[in-house]
DNA sequence: AAGAGGCCCTGATAGC
DNA sequence: TGCTATCAGGGCCTCT
């Protein structure tokens, strides 16, 4: 579910609300996520305050005192929600992804502070939690992972390099967090799409200058999401349990058979299949 | 060794 | 109404 901007999303809104505070409990309900939780994970984080939250491509980085650091996936369906206590009222409820109430079921993983507790809810348990006592460990976790869009190693010369003798497609490379991190398979198809190019294209053949599109509408891309997903968030919290999700307007994902968006364009959107995933594109403007 | 596909899991929706 | 099939925004693992 969740691509970069969204676990951005997530983290600026942990940064507010429980940046600096102390976990009394953690309470788990079930283990059985993406990889089964360790007995030891509540004792881990039992006591410990929390220092910062950071992000790194489409995982959270909890950290903690003594440079203990908790990483949190949020899988496909994962979501994070906060409920503050009020003394004298019922709590109010803050969700920081997707879903505008906090769910009665799935609600696997409970964080406790002084005035509020936090809610790990995953329907589809793809997501997880991992814990590391230093900082080489978590080093290692990402070891492999390509550049984030927005790190200046990702840029044309990069890609016209990594694509050299490679036989695959360029939406999958987009896909392949070994080449690019953070990117999922909606904003593949957008990045695509505002770049004009065709994702079935084998990535060996891209010009310098489709390259260079690649990377900037890229970064264009996933910013204007952090910054549309940073204010439906604030919208959501005023408006308190109204239906305020994510308003996201994709061009091309999720348009199947609908008008191309670009105005001198009177192609249709079409979906294929790659990789068992679907894309969308329109076949006229992307060549 | 790169790349494709299966699979983990639940829920929503469509079609009969 | 209730069944079955299909699909979903991720990524690890296995096989070729």
């Amino acid at each position: 579910m969740p691509e970069l901007p969204e676990v951005e999303i997530v983290r600026q809104s942990l940064l507010k609300n429980i940046k600096g505070k102390k976990i009394n409990k953690v309470l788990v309900k079930n283990r059985n996520l993406r990889f089964k939780l360790e007995t030891s994970f509540e004792k881990k984080l039992k006591s410990k305050f929390i220092s910062n939250i950071k992000r790194f491509s489409k995982y959270l980085i909890i950290e903690l005192e003594n440079k203990n650091f908790c990483v949190v996936h949020l899988g496909m369906s994962g979501t994070i929600h906060i409920i503050k206590y009020k003394k004298d009222n019922l709590p109010t409820n803050t969700s920081f992804y997707s879903s505008p109430n906090l769910p009665k079921k799935h609600n696997h993983v409970e964080f406790f502070f002084k005035n509020m507790k936090l809610i790990y809810n995953d329907p589809r348990r793809f997501g997880y939690f991992q814990f590391f006592n230093n900082f080489n460990g978590l080093k290692k976790k990402f070891k492999n992972f390509g550049p984030e869009p927005f790190n200046k190693k990702f840029n044309s010369k990069y890609l016209i390099n990594y694509f050299k003798k490679k036989d695959k497609n360029i939406k999958n490379f987009l896909l392949d967090q070994n080449f690019v991190s953070g990117i999922g398979n909606i904003y593949a198809s957008e990045i695509l799409y505002l770049s004009k190019i065709n994702p079935s294209l084998s990535a060996k053949y891209l010009k310098k200058n489709q390259c260079k599109n690649i990377v900037i509408n890229s970064r264009k891309i996933l910013h204007n999401a952090i910054r549309k997903g940073g204010s439906t968030i604030r919208d959501f919290k005023n408006t308190k349990g109204k239906q305020g999700n994510f308003q996201k307007e994709f061009k091309v994902y999720g348009r199947y058979k609908q008008n191309c968006k670009r105005p001198s364009c009177m192609g249709t959107i079409n979906k294929i299949t790659q990789s068992n995933r679907s894309t969308f594109l329109c076949e006229i403007c992307q060549k």
